[in-house]
DNA sequence: TATGAATGAGGGTTCATTCAT
DNA sequence: GATGAATGAACCCTCATTCAT
């Protein structure tokens, strides 16, 4: 049963990205990427990228360097650990939901439009979904994460005023709940709700006495 | 595996020559436990508590077996897998709630009554605790999982039907996605909301015409 | 969050025939087989097919019992242990295949007839996969089992006997090895060797003189 | 996993308050193994040690972590699976295997020599015993894995293109079952064949005119 | 008698984290 | 500074076998 072969075999010992083998072929040039500013930056947002896709319990080190492509050991070396990791990427998502949710009324001068926008906030596309299940996933792990309940209250509170300038503080708080529990559901929802209906509703919510066109 | 090995397959390891267990060590107390009707139910129960206090991906075989005091072998006796477990644990969550959220409307007559029910559903105790973040959990898990999709897609309906007794279909609708934001706040806040507060915007929320009392 | 689901939701305690969970709808009528004889036979009959599909290694208590559909408490019930079962079923194997490999001979009368039930032999279609394949793992288990290598001693010492009777002992030995691993080579085969190179490899391996028509 | 559980979680076990491995319990030698280049050959050759011990089925990653007493965590950290390091494993033997069988036939001059080179090859020791065994754990499980069965493949020809140098292509085919199936018996023989039997079972085989003593 | 339930061992694999280079 | 290697814990799951019914 004794065989032989074409000899230098190799024995298979370059593998895939898994953070295992480092590729050993002599002269290959391998991951050229050395001087790189902001990496931490993408590895953060590839960590929101993660989340996004497999939930906080799928965000581990390892998934995140594979998705920046970078080797393991640059993630562990620029986050303390993985709560730190999750924690500034949850403040980063937090940074830019603040600044789209604010640009979004910009050109708002009439409840009308006011309407209109949310309607938009809540049936958003992709953007939407990314950011809709973002929040879903923070909020659920601020729930065991004092650090990230503090942001959370940062961010809510933020929102509400955002959406006071608008409707006075008591329609604010009153709206806020609503977008979330209509994000919850569009998110989960079999069929998406038609525009219509999400506009009556939010519609409804807001006080349409004294906008400008009232 | 080595299964099958004849005699001198000297792999065997803390085991006694003729493959038993060996005696108890002293002190370690033996688990006489046989013959437990109920155990799979009284291991869903324990699946959901361990889901509240560690969240889904805290809610392990291990863990959940600890918490009934059972063998882990007896967890995975009963159920093919962890999803399994996670499907039918959700599925008697849903149940129960079902009961309890019918059973609380059994008094209500009058619009002041409707919106009293739902303040104290907003602010209920810790059994309120429990149960949102069960919900909360079952939300997430449902965004990832087909089977629960359509658990929780029956649910909502239903909850909507039976709130739809009370205020119609659309103000159901609006009431549903309120009460769900309102909740994930509550959860979340630093300091509970004021009762009055939620009840202003509950109270807004319904349309009193058409009530005994209106 | 709390919601109401369609009031006896079952649970979901049916499961598959995976040997946990037993069906407990009242009424179904399950598993009628009752009064079943020879279900030993049947079961070390099922044991030879999983061991052709699996391999030892898959050849399980559960894998079997599934196979022939029986309870899984019933396999550990007829048999004292795997290796047991193990033992018995090569035996079957071995008596099986005896009387196949006499009957082959039974109209030999040349030289030529006798090369020709050899290469069919080795060539026989799915058949001789199935018999090639418990072969193979007959002799490998036997690596490591007395029992069963006692056994294969008595098969191999059968088999030369019959070979002998055409072609006498000596070349008996040399003719029974290369079907061994001429069986071994064409079981492994990425595309089969043809007809005439095994007949020629056969033929020029038997000692034509002698024989009626020399 | 609740990895990134902040502080009150409560769940770890025997761990220190700070999330450290607890100081060693006396008695416990802490192994200060670091630094270990080539540690991935040597785990391969603890692998082919455990094969031939326990047979594929047996050569669990535990089993072979014990062997080259490396940390179970060090075998799944070199190889991405089980069937990963199975075939390095076996490329590693095939090519042992070919270099001692192409080196056996250096002195060959006529054919006596041969004859006698291919009976030590039969007959050869404990070296024999242990490549025996993994060319048959290597047949078998080649049979159910392409993978394993293409690297068969090449050994295959290329070791009856070694013989084919000495006695031609169609012989070196019939030689090479022949021998595959005399291994496989002496293996298993209760009592070894004596050389003499061997010797003129092979020399039979060959055909004796053509060589330089012919 | 036959079988569902029970259970402890162990298997493959993933992971956060540490450390030497 | 940056990263491959190393490692111990834990996870999900399958299994042989025992036992009560």
């Amino acid at each position: 049963m004794d065989r032989i072969a074409p000899s230098s075999s190799s024995c298979g010992r370059d593998r895939t990205e898994d953070g295992r083998q480092a590729p050993v072929k002599a002269g290959t040039e391998r991951r050229p990427r050395r001087h790189d500013p902001d990496r931490k930056t993408r590895i953060l947002d590839a960590a929101l990228d993660v989340l996004v896709e497999h939930g906080v319990a799928g965000a581990t080190h390892r998934h995140i360097a594979a998705h920046v492509d970078v080797p393991l050991g640059s993630v562990t070396y620029h986050f303390a650990n993985l709560a730190d990791l999750q924690v500034q990427a949850f403040a980063r998502y937090v940074e830019q939901q603040t600044s789209v949710f604010e640009s979004v009324f910009d050109e708002v001068e009439t409840h009308e439009q006011f309407v209109e926008v949310l309607v938009d906030f809540v049936h958003g596309g992709p953007a939407r979904h990314r950011s809709a299940v973002l929040g879903f996933e923070f909020h659920l792990a601020a729930l065991r994460n004092p650090e990230l309940r503090a942001l959370m209250h940062d961010w809510t509170k933020t929102s509400q005023e955002v959406l006071a300038r608008y409707i006075g503080a008591d329609d604010a708080v009153r709206m806020d709940a609503l977008l979330e529990g209509m994000i919850m559901h569009a998110l989960l929802a079999i069929e998406p709700e038609p525009r219509e209906v999400t506009r009556a509703v939010i519609g409804r919510t807001v006080d349409p006495s004294g906008w400008p066109g009232a």
